[in-house]
DNA sequence: TATGAATGAGAATTCATTCAT
DNA sequence: GATGAATGAATTCTCATTCAT
């Protein structure tokens, strides 16, 4: 009627996010989300250009201040210590997830599938993602190990990062709470630095891994 | 045609596997599928009973294997070293999930959607996992520092163990090679003992960690 | 396309009945009603949420008029001869019937099946309509022979009611004119209220009946 | 193995004959037919040359034995009165019905379809039936009221007939008895007869009736 | 901006039938 | 004679999208 259209996008997104995430993107039907945002299915295609393009902005939506949150502590790198930086990124986005826990899930499962029209948008953000990620890594740990096998460490660090949100439902039956809680957060933040600290020490602690034919691996 | 029903069963779930993995359930149809297999869609039907069929058939021929896998290591506690038992278990089942790489991703995709039939199914195979993975973890670690919280470990272990598997691109990228290549189980399996290792250690290095300035973050 | 949603339901009814009662409910495919009804086959399940619902709702715009013409002279018992609202009641169904012969053969016929999910509603109406039968008849018979069988009575007058509508070209065939036509109501009208004024004079018969080689009648 | 070609081609007939009586003709599979024969569905299309022609047979296996009843009667009227051959042929029609009421009420129901391949088959019997009918019907009445409609009395005496075993649940519902048992027969054999009587002095009751005071009536 | 009607493309599924054994 | 595998044709239905209003 009047100036509503944010609110309308707002609240269409917002269901998409609760409906591509508990019943997958194929999964759901236009119609579902209409239903759930009490609007004409027709405001989906007049929005977003079609689903495809409600998806892609529940994916931006996503990303873009996710991947300024890195962005930032990247930056902080010049003037602050490295690894506090890194730390810090961790830790915002642990939080961030844990407020958008939702979301997470379905980014994190989305970015699994190929044949996604959304490809070159993921991919330009997981490009970024992982500059980010490699830059803050070997700064934190680069200057003291050289040789230290990063990637590792980042995919490592990838998977204890997401997987909390992309498997919520695990984490709820096992450790008995929700990432969504901050105790949890609180906690699972501790035994990532832990894991860090002790990964970073790989030399002294893992004789056996240095002696594996592992590639030499070149920090910026 | 030919009395061939084994041949045709098989060749219909491997198919099935490449496809759902790659292009996720709902985005397959399974006249791709019989397409890929060279045979009538409606074999899908006959042999599995629908579409929906299909995937719990390959759902099953996922986690029959691995949990019965998870399961000699876990009676295996009870004359062997369980630390031991417990790593042999990590190591079958990267190994497991490397010769089934597709397979794996799938499953541990399609695990994050909720409103699937095939839920009961998930469910129960899911509470077998977590029991054995519980029943090893504790007995490896549990006599040594029993107040240790087992749920964490666990959580962490199940992350690294399905990450690489489920986004395999992102290894490819990152690290240069494939989950499928045995060279990466042999360096992953290094980092993951070294990780227990060190989490074992966690009453030590915990008191460490809480001596961290954790700085306070605001999220946007 | 135009705003026509009334138009549109009513044509796809129209189309429907003439194809379900000429071909039979399974018989029919809703492209053939699509096709007839100049329409696209979607608008079927749009309109009546699928084939069955349209089924459904032909059975309702049979039974929905039918019954209130019924209850409409229920109703009248309570001030009117109640032999003359029977007589009228019977005259308004042959009438009602012959105005919707198509509709009546395909409601007479489907009734017939066990298994159909609209056997609920069939229920529904099929009771009420015994309701009105046995009130009717008890009123104009009952008062005056208070034991007289009205069970029997009841099932000869709905196989008279229906049989000429059901069996529409055996009609034509031997009496060489169409239930449809007025003249055939009249005669038939004619003959069914003889046919009621002697069997209420049932005894006198009856004893004429008794010398036929026939086993002997007893009346509960 | 043995000379069971018989059996099994009446154990199909028999079970085609109780599914397609409850669920209609195009509502039951092959396949349903073949499990409650117990025997593969492969058979059917063997013996019966498909689905269709299983249909036809089950239509002969009703009309055959009805016909030449029929016939038999039409055929003593040249030596037994007219009038007696009738009554009796009425009798051994309910007789005959009573003793295949699923098979009855699938051929009456069926013969209500236009679009039916079997439509040639039907209508020869039909046409036949017909000719007996008023064969028969004409002897008994003709000569004593040459100007009485017989067509008329011809499609009640059909309704009649046909009607309890058409809509048995009807009878059971409303009677308190099934058309299969024989009390039901002998009953409803009676008022068909005395229904008869009276259709045939119809110009005399037609008169009588209209000035009729309706006795009062003792029931024994 | 918003809506309900309408549609076309395509999906899963059903099923009678065939065929080699 | 009998069977189970396999198929092709056809059917119902779903759904994103479009369009006139």
């Amino acid at each position: 009627m009047f100036v509503q259209a944010g609110k309308t996008k707002e609240s269409i997104i917002e269901a998409a996010i609760e409906l591509f995430t508990s019943k997958g993107f194929r999964g759901t039907t236009i119609r579902d989300i209409a239903a759930r945002a009490k609007l004409n299915p027709a405001n989906i295609s007049y929005y977003f250009q079609g689903k495809q393009g409600l998806l892609e902005a529940c994916l931006v939506s996503f990303f873009e201040p996710y991947l300024s949150l890195l962005e930032e502590e990247k930056r902080k790198i010049e003037w602050e210590d490295p690894e506090i930086c890194l730390h810090r990124a961790i830790r915002k986005v642990l939080v961030f997830q844990s407020e958008n826990h939702l979301l997470s899930r379905l980014v994190w499962r989305e970015i699994t599938i190929d044949s996604q029209v959304s490809r070159e948008i993921i991919s330009s953000y997981l490009m970024k993602e992982r500059y980010y990620f490699k830059t803050l890594t070997s700064a934190a740990v680069g200057e003291k190990h050289s040789i230290l096998p990063v990637g590792m460490l980042i995919i490592q660090l990838k998977g204890m990062l997401s997987t909390p949100f992309l498997n919520s439902q695990y984490v709820s039956e096992v450790w008995g709470m929700h990432p969504k809680e901050s105790y949890f957060i609180e906690k699972y933040y501790g035994s990532i630095i832990e894991w860090l600290q002790s990964a970073v020490n790989v030399q002294k602690s893992a004789l056996y891994v240095a002696r594996l034919p592992a590639p030499a691996i070149k920090t910026v």
